[in-house]
Parts: structure tokens; C-alpha cells; sequence
DNA sequence: CGCGCCCGTAGGGATTCCGTGAGGATGCCG
DNA sequence: CGGCATCCTCACGGAATCCCTACGGGCGCG
């Protein structure tokens, strides 16, 4: 089981890195929220515990930035006590809250008590079809052997569709996800976004295999 | 979202139901460690709210019991604040800890991070007839090893019937939900779509199966 | 047997929905 | 200031979908 230990404090890591290696877990560590991500990518931790109070970047958009494509879980520690923070951290996508200072075994039974909820530890963060290889946690495409640039646009919507393959997608889903709000007026992004979109991935933009619409209701990614 | 509140306080139950009622949670309540078992048997609760200090027995016991049945998630609610007590509810089979007095705004960001964990595992939105598998999550339908395409009428006559299996879904119902308002001029709708579908789903459209019709009522899913 | 009732099915027009090209608007960077 | 990338609008041809109408068949009943 691989740990991700985010915290600015040497001294934790430290304690926290025997502790927790003596339980058998095989931990990493990063001292900043960029760090934590980047890591996080590279190391694929099968769970994070994630100090909120990081320079460089706020733990909430830490928080948003992992689960962008992993669903491991996530044990918030921090020294704020207020309900406010803890509502925003676990509403960002946080699993459990722990404030400063803690019991180190009730962090261990927390932890057992997650591990027990996880279904599939890897939930896999490349998604492939065709010749076309997405990788969610970089944020690259390839195609062949050639790498495709996509503009920031075009990458979320391929990030929607790649995130549940398979799945329909409404172009309600995509309105909002991407433009926010409650975008209703469609004058037709999502088409020529689609279209772009067909132009770098299928083989026959005219004729897509694996980039398909429903008329009438969204569209799909088909593996 | 069902949700079982096992406390002997009975001030602390009805503050409870009425501030998770107005979010939309579908509240049962039990006032002892036995009620909690049996009620919850019986009600089969989304979730669990449970205290550790009830009379008749122990909530550590309580945990142990309804854990042999149910995988519903259980937080666990008490005003000891020792580690070795959490710990030892975590161990049993408890999935989070929250001490008394709380704030009611974290217990909310908890029991919807603790769903969220619930629902994504639990992606089994899954009915399936004959050949034909229909995912009511990703709104597609395979039959056999190739995909049906259906278009967004379609769909939602499916999706109706497939919501309740073995129901008989009156004609009425299918024209308010699909069509909107009260429209009642059945002109003949129902039948093309029902026979469209008949086309894509069954092996003998003339003779169906599972897709069958109740002469004067309405239409019954079997699988 | 003749009839009305209900249901299934086929064809086709009207409408909505979708793909795509061209081009203006905006912001970034040297 | 000029080049560049990106985002967005608009318009049009073509495709998919919806909906209306019509026709045929099974079934109960007088």
C-alpha cells in the first residue's frame, strides 16, 4: 500500500514516515502543493494525506487537481479547526479530516477504515483507442508515435469523455463542466470543439469510430 | 438517500430530522443499540448515524452486527473523545468518527463524502434481458457483443421501463414523463416507439419477450 | 359472420440537430 | 506594434429524428 505524505513540515514526515513504514506502508513525501501533484502522478500513491496549510499552492486546489483523474483516497490533516475548512476540503473531493495535533493511531485506524472502501487501488489513468493514448494525470496525447497538441478547450472535453469511457455525455454535462454556470446557450462550441477534436484523433474525421454523437443528446467515447 | 439515526437522545433525533430532512435525506430513527439492528433490517438505510453510548448494547456490538449483513456506511457519532474509542469503532467496521457537540455543516460535508465513495462503487446501474444489456448510468445498450443505437425517444421509454423491471408502466405515465403535461391524445406514439424498440431489442419484434404489452394498460419490462 | 376496438407496422413530410468552413474578436508574447 | 494561438459567431448543406397518417391483423361480442 503506497502513501503519499504531503506536508511542509520536516519533522512530521519524518515521524509520520517511520510510523507509518513500521505499519507496512511504502511512503512517499512532498513538501509543497506542487510538489504534491507532480508526485502524486509519478508515484501513484494508493492513498494522500494532505496538510492543508502548503506554501505554493492552497490544499483545496490540491484537493481538485488530484481528483481531476485519480480517486485515491484523501485524509486531510490540518491545524484548522473551524467547519468551514473541513466543509470545503471533503466537498472538494477530500475523504476524511484530521486536525492537528492527532492521535497517530487514530490516523492508522482512519486510514484502515479508507482502505477498506477502496474498490480497484489503480483506478487506471490512461485511457487508449485506436492508436490514440490519453494520459489523464499528464494531461498528454499521443497518437502513434507522434505527441498531439490540444488546445486547453479541447482538452477538457476529451478529459470528460475519457474520464468515464463508454458513458454518454450530455451536452448539458460538458455546458457546465467546462464553461461553467448553467451555460445553456449552445450556438454551437461543442460541435466545432468535436470537430476539432475528430480532425487530430480519428483516422476519418468525416466517419468517427471512437468519438461518437447522439443526436439529440451528447456524445461518447467509444473504446 | 435513506438514512438510519440510532441515538437515545431524543432532542438530538428530531434536530437531526429535521435539518437532514430539509437537505433531502429520508430519515428513520432508532433509540437503542437492538432497535438499531432491527430497524435498520428492516428499513435497509443508505446510511447509518450511530451512537456509541446506548443502553441495551454496546455500540461496538452494534457495529459487529449490522457489518455482517451490510456495507452501508456507518458513522459513527459519541461524546468520547479517547482515541482507543475511535480506533476501536473504526476497527469494527465504522467508516468515520465525529465527537459530540459537532458541527452539523461538517456532519453534512461527511455523510456526502462518505456517499460519494458509496455511489462510485456501487456503479451497478445495470439491468439486463436476453441478449441485451442495457447501463442506465452510461445510457448505452449492447446486445449481444455490439452496441445498440437508440435515439433520445427511445431511450427514455427504455429507461422507464428498465427503471422498474417487472412493473407494468401504465401509458399514462409513459406520455406525462416522456412528453410532458398532461397529453393524453395518444396518437399512436407509444406503439411506433414500442415497436422500434421491439426492432432493436428482441429476438422475434413479433412475438417479444420481454418487452411485452398489457392490451388497454400498458407495457411491462421482464427480464 | 360482421363489426368495432386495440395494437403493430410501414412510409413519408416537417422539423430539429449536427458537421464544417470562413472570419472576426481577444489575449499573449516578443 | 505585429504575429500567433485560441475562442467564439454565423451560416448552410446534409443527416437524424420526430410525428402524422394509413393500413392490416387479432380478439371479443352481438
Amino acid at each position: 500500500m503506497k502513501l503519499l505524505i504531503a506536508d511542509d513540515d520536516p519533522q512530521l514526515v519524518r515521524a509520520l514516515r517511520i510510523t507509518l513504514g513500521a505499519h507496512g506502508y511504502d511512503v512517499v513525501a512532498a513538501p509543497d502543493g506542487a510538489a504534491a501533484i507532480t508526485t502524486a502522478a509519478a508515484a501513484r500513491p494508493d492513498m494522500i494525506l494532505l496538510d492543508l496549510g502548503m506554501p505554493q499552492l492552497d490544499g483545496i486546489q490540491v484537493i481538485q487537481a488530484l481528483r481531476g483523474w485519480t480517486s485515491a483516497p484523501i485524509i486531510v490533516v490540518s491545524g484548522r479547526t473551524g467547519s468551514a475548512d473541513k466543509v470545503e476540503a471533503l466537498d472538494a473531493g477530500a475523504d476524511d479530516f484530521v486536525t492537528k495535533p492527532f492521535q497517530i493511531d487514530e490516523l492508522l485506524a482512519r486510514l484502515r477504515a479508507l482502505s477498506r472502501r477502496v474498490q480497484s487501488a489503480a483506478a487506471d489513468a490512461v485511457v487508449s483507442f485506436g492508436d490514440v493514448v490519453v494520459d489523464l494525470a499528464a494531461k498528454s496525447v499521443t497518437r502513434g508515435e507522434h505527441r498531439v497538441h490540444l488546445t486547453p478547450t479541447e482538452w477538457q472535453m476529451l478529459e470528460h469523455l475519457a474520464r468515464s469511457p463508454g458513458a454518454l455525455v450530455t451536452r448539458q454535462d460538458l455546458l457546465k463542466d467546462i464553461w461553467g454556470s448553467d451555460q445553456v446557450t449552445d450556438s454551437g462550441y461543442l460541435r466545432l470543439y468535436m470537430s476539432q477534436l475528430r480532425k487530430k484523433l480519428e483516422a476519418t474525421p468525416a466517419e468517427p469510430v471512437h468519438l461518437l454523437t447522439e443526436a439529440g443528446m451528447g456524445y461518447r467515447l467509444v473504446l
